[in-house]
DNA sequence: GTCTATAACGAGATAGAC
DNA sequence: GTCTATCTCGTTATAGAC
């Protein structure tokens, strides 16, 4: 798969990772989605892996290139995991289901989307973390269209905005999600907001198939 | 309106802030808004009123009661705003609509909500902190659920979950759309997220009155 | 109320021994 | 590669003069 080069000390693009800097990164971005960059510091990473804070600016010089890394490592997972859905013809709604079901694994253990912690402090971040964050969404933000389109086309769904603006409200809705229901710490929260969000994609298309009077559509289930 | 009492310098619940306090938090607040509460500090707010930062510890003691006082307001003047909408009986929708101009003015100028921004660094606050945030996210949850089942009664609005799940789907929708719109620089993403999102709730009753054929009703505006 | 001065601490980062 | 030791700076916070 990846290719394998010269290990590197400043852990540059595309080189694998060195077992210690993969358990840095393990660990700086569980610190960071539940903690946001500003909220953590080498010395907490440090505790956690029982070595000294100046043998983490070894593998990574300074907390911008973590801070990068972090990002990098984290779309590029999510970039796999996006692949591997595309993998085999599924229906377009099996497909979205199942890139919510990601977001859903993240909340559990109280973890928060690592890009949508980073881009509430966006304004704070050093340049090279901005850029990788935004690539992170637009990568999103495409491959959602495209499944939306398909599923557009196919009759599954039905929306009139634009496919890729509806992306983005799609994913705007789940990251906005998973921050308050973390505030609550209730994951279940996110789970029932998720699957409303998802089932109105193609909510029309049920209305239609069960009748579409005011009386039995309106009705809403009690809480 | 509010109950006049003799200042206070540590600017306890209900008093009236003196007029320094008042633009000690004015600050803060553009601050905690693009910044997080974690990304400023006294000096940043020292530096942009011309004092000191002893200064500012004579009106708040400590950053957390800062912190605390600045979501208690903020809160407060939300739910003013919420009450001012629902003065004159007006069609669920338009308070609907008035609702998300709030947060639309709220994202002018580079600004995040400060709850949904302060949301993400959760983990990090101050208890007192983290009562008042909750605070916030309840009383909008509970109005907006207020809303939506005046609307569903009304037959101006059409969903099939219970109005407080829905009220928390609308309110996670705003949130998200901020954050990610705010990483890209451009509030017109948020504008039309949430005008996308508020469509949706009385989406199917348009579809039925403009006929519900799947070849029109499906078709999607060109981006 | 606002100032100067300073304390006490934690942050990111580097030098150099092993 | 990891350590000890240290540096520099920014942070919250306090004491006491004016």
């Amino acid at each position: 798969m990846t290719v394998s080069t010269k290990k590197n000390a400043s852990v540059s693009r595309g080189a694998s990772p060195t077992p210690a800097a993969t358990a840095i990164l393990d660990v700086a971005e569980r610190l960071a989605q539940t903690r946001g960059y500003n909220g953590f510091s080498y010395a907490d990473i440090a505790a956690q892996l029982h070595v000294t804070k100046a043998s983490l600016h070894y593998h990574f010089p300074s907390k911008a290139e973590l801070g990068r890394a972090l990002i990098e490592r984290y779309r590029s997972g999510f970039s796999a995991a996006l692949d591997a859905i595309d993998q085999k013809d599924k229906k377009p709604q099996e497909k979205l289901r199942q890139y919510v079901e990601l977001y859903n694994s993240v909340m559990s253990n109280e973890r928060m989307c690592l890009c949508g912690m980073l881009a509430a402090e966006y304004a704070t971040l050093p340049a090279p973390m901005q850029t990788e964050l935004t690539s992170f969404f637009t990568l999103n933000e495409s491959w959602v269209t495209s499944v939306l389109e398909a599923g557009l086309r196919a009759g599954s769904f039905e929306f009139r905005e634009a496919a890729s603006e509806r992306a983005r409200v799609l994913i705007g809705a789940l990251e906005g999600a998973m921050l308050v229901a973390r505030s609550f710490g209730s994951p279940e929260r996110f789970e029932t907001a998720a699957a409303c969000v998802l089932a109105d994609l193609s909510h029309h298309i049920q209305l239609k198939r069960r009748g579409t009077d005011r009386a039995s559509a309106g009705r809403a289930r009690r809480k």
